[in-house]
DNA sequence: CGCAATATATGTACTATAGCAAGTATGAAT
DNA sequence: ATTCATACTTGCTATAGTACATATATTGCG
């Protein structure tokens, strides 16, 4: 099925490969005032922890698609750097839990926070009728695209 | 002004954020094949080479954000990778052009088709009504969010 | 010409990421 | 209890990125 004719959809390509560089802009812009504090690879980490709670070691390795003996001492820097914080697991004294301590939660913060406040920025210049057709048109996109897996969104660390 | 009342702004801004995290995914998905040729940092010089064509060593690096020195280096390895290339200036003998190779030039299109092939599934699934408005959608967030500063897309390396 | 300015390259050094192999501590199973 | 498996750490090593200071080559100017 093909319910549109070539020039139809290349419009909405170019419209959506524009629209992605302006939401990308967006992204980074929020990402930047933390960029000295955290490197990118971190980040993916703050990121991992906040959307899936503490974790174990081996499991944030596995998440992250890094070796575990690598991961360990990736974890060290962090925990030197306050981002994040070891403690022993209940279940056995040989699991460590990696959890975010509360400026690595801040720093995630910052950037989800200065995230939606761009975009609110963006929204508010819109009128009604503008802002009714931007949430609809990105409604249906995401339903259509589909949420990306979790892997594929840390490929970008963000 | 304030053309909206908050409630009607929130489901904006929530749709907009779910539509950036599919876009994202998008983008991911697209830059993941490259990843074991170029780094991310590499990427960013071959988005820049590609846009803003040949340039001097120095204009480059600057750019990147990056010191002139530490640029020379990340060019060699570039250069060994066969991403980019050195060439003599026309202008002046002390100058050093650089320029993508046909390589480097193969890379970037593989990611760029790719995110438009990608972009492409998932608008041939919607319906020509549903097409229509992602494509009013998109364009008036575009529109409104504007294009990102080169500066500004390039801390993420896309 | 001689000297200052410019463009790039190199010496040196440090940090982050990352993998393999080996070590240590703990838990589980026979 | 001994042995095997698991979870993590550490030793070693290698590469990428980055910076500062210094060298080298080239250009432009007085």
């Amino acid at each position: 099925m093909k319910p549109w004719t070539g020039q139809h959809s290349d419009a909405a390509l170019e419209g959506t490969l524009i629209a992605s560089r302006a939401l990308l802009g967006v992204i980074a812009r929020s990402l930047a005032p933390v960029m000295d504090t955290v490197t990118l690879p971190q980040f993916r980490v703050l990121v991992v922890l906040s959307n899936f709670g503490p974790q174990r070691m081996g499991e944030l390795a596995l998440h992250l698609g890094a070796n575990q003996s690598s991961f360990s001492r990736f974890a060290d820097r962090m925990v030197t750097g306050g981002l994040i914080a070891r403690s022993a697991s209940p279940d056995s004294r040989r699991e460590v839990i990696i959890a975010l301590t509360e400026v690595g939660e801040r720093v995630y913060a910052e950037v989800t926070s200065a995230r939606r406040r761009e975009i609110t920025e963006v929204l508010e210049k819109l009128s009604a009728t503008d802002l009714d057709a931007v949430q609809a048109g990105f409604e249906i996109f995401a339903r259509a695209a589909g949420e990306p897996s979790p892997d594929e969104t840390l490929i970008l660390g963000i």
